[in-house]
DNA sequence: GTGAAAGCGCTAACAT
DNA sequence: ATGTTAGCGCTTTCAC
């Protein structure tokens, strides 16, 4: 039924192998014999079968990507850069959902994702205490965030303490001295290395260098980070009565319900209050006002993991060398809600009155 | 080096074939083997080869999801409810970008994703000039969305016509009477039927029922549907002079934009200007004003398309059944953006002050 | 530069 | 209820 190998080896007069190193650009073919199979492929549209190559090869072409949620926009966007990543080295991508709980992280974690070469993996909850399970891990991995540090694996993240830091240097420059945190983790166990506790920590040293004193009060607890709580958690925050004049929200999700319940609360943004987010996706740059942000470098960090999980693939276990890590240049980017003025809108595409056809 | 079903046989003191029905839950199987079977299984760590098994039965596990972008919410929220509905199947998800262009499309639909069992495509440029390509296609294939009618494939789309329709009455009923769409297809060709050439036309209808004379420079052409262009839109429309008093944004990524041209011009919405968009992404509801918007019944597309891909897929080109069309339920949600109050915010974790500890 | 033969790990068909 | 055999389509020796 379907065409192999064996069907165009027969067609183009030639031998399985000659076919193969063809169709694998092996060198030392002649160019006439090249052509003949390449003419026979296409008159049979031949097409390798990627199970039986695999079979033998041991690889398969693919990648897996575990995400906690891919509707969170952050997760989105870094999947649609990995997916690109991947593609121009030729490599698909399986895509996961992982977050649900812990039970399912460590089943993925344990077991890869069926049927791919590699993995990479950005966990929600395992973290710094889950490392042992890292050891035990014999498939390529490459871990996404930084929960988990210190392990064997190799590691791409983004700088937080340095990205929250200048975050809220931003605030202190535009005079801002009452600057709250939204999305500080509810649990604060030390020892962890959550993306909050980081953020937090960058926050906290940049008041301390500008003499700034720290309110734990403006330290404001929220999980997980989706805009209802970010809200919910401004909400609080203007209830009590404190009194603030800047926020740093710990991710762009949260900054959005941050502006949506400053907004309804009849305050002024960014006048009576300077609002910026973390991690820059599209939808900061639609909201009103317009959400200021840490652009954590997403292509960097998908182009890096992916090569970084290709090495890895394709060393085999035969160089067992040192974990790596890697973080992602970052900048910050004023919007609006910073007092930054609008970005000029980039046209791409067509507007106007349809043309009638 | 890795465990065989061999090496768990031999523990077992079972055949190769036996460890195969238990592997797959066949059934005859003895209890007693059934257990020994297994206990081999865990204590060598034993997982199947699944390019053996793809090899062998012709089946691989994975099936393949082409979406114009993921960074699009429309399709990460897509995505994410796709991938949900094979896991339940126990069937993997590689994703395909290939919205780049026209090219790209048709190389995804004529070769299909790599290590696929059958695709999910969700095409944006190819239109049904190129139906014909349908034909060739040999592998099991179900389209999304409603660019390729009449073809040979099944097909899972939403109630586009009556939604847009739906919104309009919405706005109609709220008083306006000079409403604007914004997202028409810059190039009208007839027999096209893009999603937004079958909104408009909902729109239309709406119109013509309530007896509210169309007027087509109140028709706004947007391409591709990205908030930048929809802000652009709206601004030419606001520039023109022409009075309106409703929006219908044919999708929610435009809306957000026409929500922030409007909040520029100091237009207030909805006293000024009622807007209603489509889609509801999850975005939408957080934007000030929060956007109304049509559900699209994202969940039952996902979960219908890979039901009756499965279905393609095991019933194999055996039983060549007629294609099917699906169109799921829609409704109207209205939020702030057309004078609803505001949906009360789900808390979906903790707020507060972080505990020390 | 090309060919012949072996075998990757699994499942389907048939046998018992 | 379990065993035996064959072979899926490819790449990888090893010849020539």
């Amino acid at each position: 039924m379907s065409v192999t190998m064996r069907d165009v080896a027969l067609l183009a007069g030639v031998s399985n192998k000659t076919v193969s190193n063809v169709v694998n650009d092996h060198p030392h073919v002649h160019p006439t014999t090249r052509a003949r199979v390449q003419q026979a492929i296409a008159d049979l549209g031949y097409r390798p079968n990627l199970s039986a190559r695999g079979l033998r090869s041991g690889r398969t072409g693919v990648i897996g990507l575990a995400v906690p949620e891919l509707r969170q926009p952050y997760f989105a966007e870094l999947a649609d850069a990995v997916i690109a990543a991947a593609e121009r080295r030729h490599l698909s991508v399986i895509i996961g959902q992982a977050g649900a709980d812990r039970e399912h992280e460590m089943a993925v974690l344990t077991r890869g994702l069926r049927q791919t070469d590699g993995l990479l993996f950005s966990p929600e909850h395992l973290g710094t205490e889950d490392r042992g399970l890292l050891g035990d891990v014999e498939y390529p991995l490459v871990l996404l965030g930084e929960r988990i540090f210190g392990g064997p694996s190799d590691h791409v993240t983004m700088h937080n303490v340095e990205g929250a830091r200048a975050a809220v240097e931003h605030l202190l420059g535009l005079g801002r001295r009452r600057i709250a945190v939204v999305g500080a983790h509810p649990d604060r166990r030390t020892g962890q290395l959550r993306p909050s506790d980081l953020r937090v920590q960058g926050y906290r040293e940049a008041l301390d260098s500008a003499g700034v004193p720290q309110e734990r009060r403006l330290e404001r607890a929220v999980a997980p980070w989706h805009p209802e709580n970010g809200a919910d958690a401004m909400r609080e925050l203007l209830d009590s009565g404190l009194e603030f004049d800047g926020v740093l929200a710990l991710n762009d999700s949260l900054g959005i319900g941050v502006l949506r319940a400053l907004g309804k609360a009849g305050r002024r943004v960014p006048d009576d209050v300077a609002v910026i987010g973390f991690d820059n996706i599209a939808d900061g740059r639609f909201t009103t006002p317009s959400l200021s942000s840490v652009d954590p470098g997403r292509d960097e960090i998908a182009e890096t993991a992916v090569a970084m999980l290709v090495e890895r693939i394709e060393s085999g276990s035969g160089a067992p060398r040192a974990p790596r890590l890697h973080k992602a240049a970052f900048h910050i980017v004023a919007r609006e809600s910073t007092g930054g003025h609008d970005e000029e809108p980039l046209r791409h595409g067509a507007t106007g009155e349809p043309a009638e056809g």
